[in-house]
Order: C-alpha cells, then sequence, then structure tokens
RNA sequence: GCGGACGUGGCGAAACCGGUAGACGCACGAGACUUAAAAUCUUGCGGCCGUGAGGCUGUGCGGGUUCGAGUCCCGCCGUCCGCACCA
C-alpha cells in the first residue's frame, strides 16, 4: 500500500521563523486589524487586561493574550466589527524602584520597555489595532483622568479627610497593607507607623448597594468572582440602637447614648456589656482623666494593623465604669468596656455583646466574668437545660428568657425588637432605626508618589483645596526628579510645587500626591473607544456604542479591587455623562497561570529550566545540569517567578519554535480558567502538530484518489469539527477546541491514505485551515495559500457548518443488562422503541447474557442506551 | 474561624439534562523505514484474570436514591483559593 499521507520528498518544513513576520506584514498592510468606529457591522468589544510594563512580556501574557486573539478573530471572521485595542498600565511603584537602583528616569525606563513588550506582542502576531493605543502615564490620557477627578469632586463623589495609613519612616512614604511584611516595611525593612494623613478618597460606598446588587445581573462573569465582590461589599441588615448612658460624659459637647450597630437585636435581651473601640468618641472623653484607660487606647493602636498581630491578639478590654440602661429594659444597667477588637470604622465604632451567641463575645465574657444568657434555643434542643460554656451558638431557633420574644422564632424576634425601639423616644428620636451596613470603604486615592497621575488641586492657606482650572490641565508631571532623597520628589521640587492660589492669586502649593494606579485602570477600556480625542476623556455615541466590554480577559488575582474599582468608575462617568452605560464588562473571565517544575542543584540553588536537561528511563525522569552534568533535583510545579528560576521567556520559544506553537501549546492541554503547565514535551507536541498539519495541507491540495466513501466520511468529520468548534470557542473552552482540531486532522489523514477524492480533501484541509487560524494565524495563512486560495484567511468568513452532515442515518447505542453493557446495537435513527426493542432482543449476545429470562423491564432512551432489567 | 471550588489512568484532561468512563494530547512500550540517529508511519497503553472470545473491577472514602451515578443526596477525608476582630 502507498502511503499518501508520506510526506514528499520535496516538501519542505513550514519555517515559522520566514513565514511569522512576513504574514505580520501582510495583515499590517492590509490594515484589517484597524477599527473603524463607524462600521454599520454588529460590534463585539474583545480586551484582555492590559499590561504592566515592566520590561519583558512572559508566558502570562502570552496566554492572556493568545485566548484574547482567538476569540477577536472568530468573532471578525463571524462577521463582527471587533474593537481589540492595547495599552500600557505605565504608571506605578517599579519604575521608582528602577529609578533608585539603577539612576534611570523613570518615564525613560517605561517607555523603553513599553517599546520592547510591543515588539514582543507584535511577535505573537495579535490582531490589534495598534492605532489606538495608549498609555495611562501620557499626559494626553491622565489629563482626562485630573478633569474627571474634578468633575467626581463638584458632583459629590470625591471626599477629603484623615486616614491612618502605613507610614514607612526610612522610604519617607506611604505603604500599601501588601507592602508590609511582618510589621516592617518591604523596602526598606524599617518598623512601620501608623500615621493619619489627609487623603483623598473617591465615595465607592455611595454605590455600594448597586454595586452589590448589578451583580446578579452579570450572568457572564464567573460565580465565583461575583461571590469575592459581594462579600467584599459585604452587605448586612441591622438595627442601630442607642443605650442611655446613666451619667453624660464629656466637657463641652456633653454625649449622652452611645449607639450600636447589630445585625442581631433578636439576641438584646442575652446583653452583658457594651464594648466600644479604642477611637469611640466616649474612650476619648474619659482618657483625658483615666491614665490606665488612656496607656490602654495607646496600646490598642500599637497592634492596629499588622495581619499578625490580630490573629494571635487576645480579646482585651477595659472596664470604663460607665453604665448604660438597656433599651428594652430602663433599669437593667449595662458595663461598658474599651475593646481591642472593635473597629471604629464598622458600623458605629461600639457593639453590644450578647455572649451565648456569638463566639467573640463568650470569649471576652469568659474573660471579664460576665457570665451569659442564653436566648435562643436550637429546635433540637431542650430551652430548659440549654446552657453555653465555651462554644456560642449563632444560629436560628425559639426565643428563651426573652421576656415578650418568647417562643418568637429568631426572625420575628427581629422585627419584634426593631418594631417597639422605633417607635420608643430617647432625648426626641427613636431609639433604634432599622439600617443597611456595608463592609465596604471608600476608596483612598491619595499615594505619595512621583510616578503617577497628579491629584489636579492647589492647596491655598486662604480658599482651601482649590481645583486646577479645567483649562490649566494637564497638570504635568516634571521631567527632572532625583531619587538620591528619600521621600516624595514632588515635595522637593518647589519650582513644581509653588503656584499661585487660582481662586485668589496668592501664594499656594500644589497636591503632591499622585493618584492610586488603579485609578488609571478603571477607565482605560472607555479610553479606548475613542483615544485620538483630546478635549475629553470619552465621545458619547463611541462610548456608548462600544461599550460594555463583551468579552474581558485577565487574571483573577483582579477579581477584587480592579474590577470593583472600574464598576465605580464607571457608575461615576455616567453620573458626570461620559457614559452612558454603568456596567464595564458584559463577559468576564479569569485564566488560570502558567507554572512550571522547579530545579535545584546539590547546593540547594534554584537552577532554570534552560540549564537543565532531563532524561527519562521508562517512567522515569532523571535531571542533569547541561553544561556540569551534576545531577539536579526536580521539584515542585509553581507559578513561573524569578525568585524560583523557573521560568521560561516567550522571545525565546518564539525565537526556536514560532509564534504559533507557543500560542497552540497554551491553549491546548489546561482548561482556560486552570493552570497550565508549561513543559518542553508539550511545546515540541505543539511543534510537531504545526509541521504536521503543514504536511496534511501539502498532501491534500495534490490528493486525487477516487474513494467516494472516504470522501463522504471525511466531509462529515470535517463539519463536526467545525460545528464542535464553533460550539466551544464561543464558551472559550479553547482545550476542547484544540482536541476537536486534532481529531479532525486525524480523520484527513486517513481519508488521504484511502484516497480520498480531490474535492473532499479541499474541502476538509480548507476547514482545517480556517478551524486553525484564530491560534494560529501565520500556518494558517501560509497553509491557505497552499490550498491555492486567494486573500487572507484573517479577512475570510466563517466557514458554514452542513447541518445535514452531522445527523447520522444509524446510530449504534450501547446495550445494558441490568445497567452492565453487554452488547452494542445500531439501529435506524429514526427506529421507534419498539423497533429497537426487538432488534436488542434478537441480538446473540444479548440471548446469551439472559439464559433464556424474559425481561422484566425495558428502558430505551432514544439515541442514547437501552437496559433490560431482569 | 467564615465562604467557595475541586478530587477521574504514569501526566494534562474529556464525559452537555443522570445514559458506553478515560475523547484529544503528552509520556512510555512494540514494530516499520534508516548504516545509524532524528523525523515520519503502524500499533499497544486504567487494573486484575484469560491463549482467545470474553469476564471481573475501577472516577478520594463510607452510605443512599435510581432500571442506570464521575454526575444527584447525606456523612467523612484531602487539596487549592478568597475573606478574616465586619458586630
Amino acid at each position: 500500500m502507498t502511503n499518501a499521507a508520506a510526506p514528499n520528498a520535496a516538501l519542505e518544513r513550514y519555517n515559522a521563523k520566514d513565514a511569522e513576520p512576513r504574514w505580520q506584514q501582510a495583515w499590517s498592510e492590509a490594515g484589517i486589524f484597524t477599527t473603524p468606529n463607524d462600521d454599520p457591522r454588529p460590534k463585539y468589544y474583545v480586551l484582555e487586561m492590559f499590561p504592566y510594563p515592566s520590561g519583558r512580556i512572559h508566558m502570562g501574557h502570552v496566554r492572556n493574550y493568545a485566548m484574547g486573539d482567538v476569540v477577536a478573530r472568530y468573532k471578525r471572521a463571524r462577521g463582527f466589527n471587533v474593537l481589540h485595542p492595547m495599552g500600557w498600565d505605565a504608571f506605578g511603584l517599579p519604575a521608582e524602584n528602577a529609578a533608585m537602583e539603577r539612576k534611570v528616569n523613570p518615564r525613560d525606563w517605561t517607555y523603553a520597555n513599553i517599546a520592547t513588550m510591543r515588539g514582543q506582542l507584535q511577535s505573537m502576531g495579535l490582531s490589534l489595532d495598534w492605532s489606538r493605543e495608549i498609555a495611562t502615564c501620557d499626559p494626553a490620557y491622565y489629563k482626562h483622568q485630573q478633569r474627571m477627578f474634578l468633575e467626581f469632586l463638584k458632583a459629590g463623589l470625591v471626599t477629603r479627610r484623615t486616614a491612618k495609613v502605613n507610614w514607612d519612616p526610612v522610604d519617607h512614604t506611604v505603604l500599601a497593607n501588601e507592602q508590609v511584611i511582618d510589621g516592617r516595611g518591604w523596602r526598606s525593612g524599617a518598623l512601620v507607623e501608623s500615621r493619619e494623613l489627609t487623603q483623598w478618597f473617591f465615595k465607592i460606598t455611595d454605590f455600594a448597594q448597586d454595586l452589590s446588587d448589578a451583580l446578579g445581573g452579570l450572568e457572564r462573569w464567573p460565580e465565583k468572582v461575583r461571590l469575592m465582590q459581594r462579600n467584599w461589599i459585604g452587605r448586612s441588615e441591622g438595627l442601630e440602637v442607642r443605650f442611655a448612658l446613666d451619667h453624660p460624659v464629656g466637657t463641652q459637647d456633653l454625649i449622652e447614648t452611645i449607639k450600636v450597630y447589630t445585625t442581631r437585636p433578636d439576641t438584646l435581651f442575652g446583653a452583658k456589656f457594651l464594648a466600644i473601640a479604642a477611637d469611640h468618641p466616649v474612650a476619648a472623653a474619659l482618657a483625658g482623666h483615666d491614665a490606665r484607660l488612656q496607656a490602654f487606647i495607646e496600646e490598642c493602636r500599637r497592634t492596629g494593623t499588622a495581619q499578625a498581630a490580630i490573629d494571635t491578639a487576645e480579646k482585651l478590654g477595659h472596664d470604663t465604669g460607665l453604665r448604660v440602661r438597656h433599651p428594652l429594659d430602663p433599669s437593667w444597667l449595662l458595663p461598658v468596656y474599651v475593646a481591642n477588637f472593635v473597629l471604629m470604622e464598622y458600623g458605629t465604632g461600639a457593639v453590644f455583646g450578647c455572649p451565648a451567641h456569638d463566639q467573640r463575645d463568650l470569649d471576652f465574657s469568659n474573660k471579664y466574668g460576665l457570665g451569659n444568657t442564653p436566648v435562643v434555643c436550637p429546635e433540637d434542643q431542650d430551652a430548659a437545660s440549654f446552657l453555653i460554656t465555651d462554644t456560642a451558638y449563632d444560629g436560628d431557633g425559639r426565643m428563651i428568657n426573652s421576656r415578650f420574644l418568647d417562643d418568637m422564632t429568631t426572625e420575628e424576634a427581629f422585627r419584634a425588637v426593631a418594631d417597639r425601639l422605633e417607635e420608643e423616644r430617647l432625648g426626641g428620636a427613636p431609639v433604634a432605626a432599622r439600617k443597611v451596613q456595608f463592609r465596604l470603604r471608600d476608596w483612598g486615592v491619595s499615594r505619595q508618589r512621583y510616578w503617577g497621575c497628579p491629584i489636579p488641586i492647589i492647596h491655598c492657606a486662604d480658599c482651601g483645596a482649590v481645583p486646577v482650572p479645567v483649562a490649566d490641565l494637564p497638570v504635568t508631571l516634571p521631567e527632572e526628579v532625583s531619587f538620591d532623597v528619600p521621600g516624595n520628589p514632588l515635595e522637593r521640587d518647589h519650582a513644581w510645587r509653588n503656584v499661585p492660589c487660582p481662586a485668589c492669586g496668592k501664594p499656594a502649593r500644589r497636591e503632591t500626591d499622585t493618584m492610586d494606579t488603579f485609578v488609571d485602570s478603571s477607565w482605560y477600556y472607555a479610553r479606548f473607544t475613542a483615544p485620538w480625542l483630546q478635549d475629553a476623556p470619552t465621545d458619547r455615541a463611541a462610548v456608548d456604542h462600544w461599550l460594555a466590554v463583551d468579552q474581558y480577559i485577565g487574571g483573577i488575582e483582579h477579581a477584587i479591587l480592579h474590577l470593583l474599582y472600574a464598576r465605580f468608575f464607571m457608575r461615576a462617568m455616567k453620573e458626570t455623562g461620559w457614559s452612558g452605560v454603568a456596567e464595564p464588562f458584559a463577559g468576564l473571565f479569569t485564566q488560570g497561570m502558567v507554572v512550571h517544575e522547579t530545579y535545584k542543584d546539590a547546593a540547594g540553588a534554584w537552577v532554570q529550566p534552560s540549564e537543565v536537561r532531563i532524561e527519562a528511563q521508562g517512567a522515569e525522569r532523571q535531571a542533569f545540569h547541561v553544561k556540569t552534568q551534576a545531577p539536579i533535583s526536580i521539584g515542585a510545579i509553581e507559578k513561573m517567578s524569578k525568585s524560583k528560576k523557573n521560568v521560561v521567556d516567550p522571545d525565546d520559544i518564539i525565537a526556536s519554535y514560532g509564534a504559533d506553537t507557543a500560542r497552540w501549546f497554551m491553549l491546548s492541554d489546561s482548561p482556560p480558567e486552570r493552570d497550565v503547565i508549561w513543559t518542553e514535551e508539550g511545546v515540541q507536541g505543539a511543534a510537531r502538530f504545526v509541521q504536521r498539519v503543514w504536511r496534511l495541507v501539502a498532501t491534500a491540495a495534490g490528493a486525487n484518489g477516487s474513494d467516494a466513501a472516504a470522501g463522504a466520511a471525511l466531509r462529515k468529520a470535517a463539519h463536526k469539527a467545525l460545528a464542535s468548534v464553533e460550539e466551544d470557542v464561543e464558551r472559550l473552552r479553547f482545550n476542547r477546541c484544540v482536541a476537536h482540531i486534532y481529531t479532525l486532522a486525524n480523520a484527513l489523514e486517513e481519508a488521504l491514505r484511502n484516497g480520498v477524492p480531490a474535492k473532499a480533501a479541499g474541502e476538509a484541509a480548507g476547514i482545517l485551515v480556517q478551524l486553525i487560524a484564530p491560534m494560529m494565524p501565520h500556518l494558517s495563512e501560509e497553509c491557505w495559500r497552499a490550498l491555492g486560495r486567494t486573500g487572507l484567511v484573517a479577512q475570510a468568513p466563517w466557514p458554514q457548518a452542513d447541518r445535514a452532515l452531522l445527523i447520522e442515518d444509524e446510530v449504534t447505542l450501547p446495550v445494558q443488562i441490568n445497567g452492565k453493557k453487554r452488547a452494542d446495537v445500531t439501529v435506524p435513527r429514526e427506529a421507534g422503541a419498539a423497533a429497537v426493542e426487538a432488534a436488542v432482543l434478537a441480538l446473540e449476545p444479548v440471548q446469551r447474557a439472559l439464559e433464556g429470562r424474559t425481561p422484566r423491564k425495558v428502558i430505551v432512551v432514544p439515541g442514547r442506551i437501552v437496559n433490560l432489567v431482569v
């Protein structure tokens, strides 16, 4: 038998190095990825989270952008006007670190990185509209951000107040919580101090309810992300209750009540104490003439922010000696403690303690001997004997020991208490009010840094914080900066800082804080819709046309902050007229990481993969150093990181295998939301498939067999693969697409071997080439030309699957007897249950297995299965 | 502690509404081609028994529902992720 699929001796290997730049240039010259805003076709906006220009792209980027590009190219072929832009999240700390370490200008460093990374992305062959490229550090971008900041301020969405920050006394800078490690600055190693600074805040809490509610409508977001956001926003329903002090505190403004927030007013008769935060006004008022209280408050402040301290800290309190009256029984007095576990930032900064039904309150009560009274009895417990010792009961049940609430459910008791206390008056006002509370805090955006978007405010001794007039925007960063001295260079740049007040003209000073870089990334996707606009952040027609982003793709690490901030920002832009859309991302996909084996030498030092040679003896794998031949131990599979040296540089892969191979491997194997393990074998497998496609297509182009049955079978396989790939691309299940394509390649190979006619071979090869086009675009173009097709695959419409070919005339059903498979039966697709049953009973293996018995029951699930019960 | 996800061959995985468990790929074994290697092609590949036809068994563990369970229910075990003094 001649081997028709065997490579022609004259056939050259596919040369990615030669082909890839050639097709990239062809696409560029044809301008096919430049997207017009006024195209009549339906729009599709696909976006991957834009990168921080750290220096070079890494495999995580390759995976992210390969996925986005599949969607973009597929949707384009399906007739959509696709927007697929790219930009740079270009402000941020690493540029300042580079400036300090290498004496380079942050701007120069950033733009050099952008140039490198742009080249790398272009070598991947991504179908991006580079004409819309933006960098957030460009004044042409951030001037609009400054303008919106001022408009948000005017609209009451920005506020200024003091807040506690982590202060690094060595670097003279504020640290984010993530930058504080074991209570020390991550760079300086200095003990971090808690400082009160005046800061700018975006009032994200104004939208807390809507941000939470609208999650329900984000059907194309992962449930996990919606849940994380919902928990982060942390909505709770409760009651604010005022407790009357038995005598007022304070010197000038007398404080007569303490307001408490509770989600469990039903347990009010179980109250044993009140606890207030160390920063509570009552504590402050008392501390003046109570030295021990003063000392206690200071101790609380010291253990404040550090995460580890919170985990281990004991519940501590200080009895103020004050007493409050129980709101449901004025003769009942409760002690008031200052406690280290009560947060001033949440609720009212005061809680009532119900030890029987809250573990923390119980721990506290047991420590200070305050006792407990169970007031909720679980349904399966006897009220008379129900006791609490050291485990609180926080579930539902029947009310006990609770006077007029007895025998109610917890829910009924909640309502009864709320209803009664809302009616009662204390000092002219109701004792209690129902209240919805959120865990979400306002978004502090002030950063004491140079490399960020300047906050466009001028501080004047007479006029206060004065907005920079819009005509004066942008407030640009000074170009000449030095990082020789710790602290923010903007503070030291007097020429930049000292300006006249825009309101009164007297000497004033600029705000030297810059904005959190999350602000930059909160609206870039909107800017992409009309990045050429000079006088406005957005064009309403463009932004309303393109948004929401149809498919947003990025890492799970942005599940909360970035995605929540962007959702806030869109709402704020809607209020100020820059968008008609409130939700930025209709579809969200969070992809997994790229992980790799780790390697260590005998001395325990990490060794990078390129220096390791793996030998396999059967299933055993052994590693050796390529130069010294010394044995290397193979360690855990972990996220690629420089510190563990388990990184593979995309440039190296593209140089040795080509971009298509890298893209194909990234999309194969693992489901996209899971981590993918980068292996040399896997890349080689992908590279083999590239050559195999090339061979198959070349062979198919010359096919001239005459086996009609082989042709029919191949047509069926091709159209099946087409329909399956469509379905799985739409659901972003790229690993399944890859499997369908392999199946088609196998079918094509078999058909060629069997002498398939030219027409069927050409059709199937054409479909194969179009199926791989979104994933391996360069190879696809090269194959397209080899098949003699004209134009670019990138511009070709998606082929139409012939549905008639997908329906089989005959179906083969498994036949089970008592749930165990015993035979197969092949019947016409339309065969009725009776016909199927007759066919099954006629089967020899069935008769044998029945051993003369008659089935008690015959279950025929059409098109699925037959089960005989005996 | 609270919340969530997951657990399938040597490995990555597939299995849509409960209907043939392991598609597709990687690794590995056998063979062909080759002086040889690479590449390529053919073929095998969950485990156990059997020359074979075939049989038994198998989706973390233990129960249950069902004609039928990887899938549904209950109880464990393990891994990963998020939040964490939130009243």
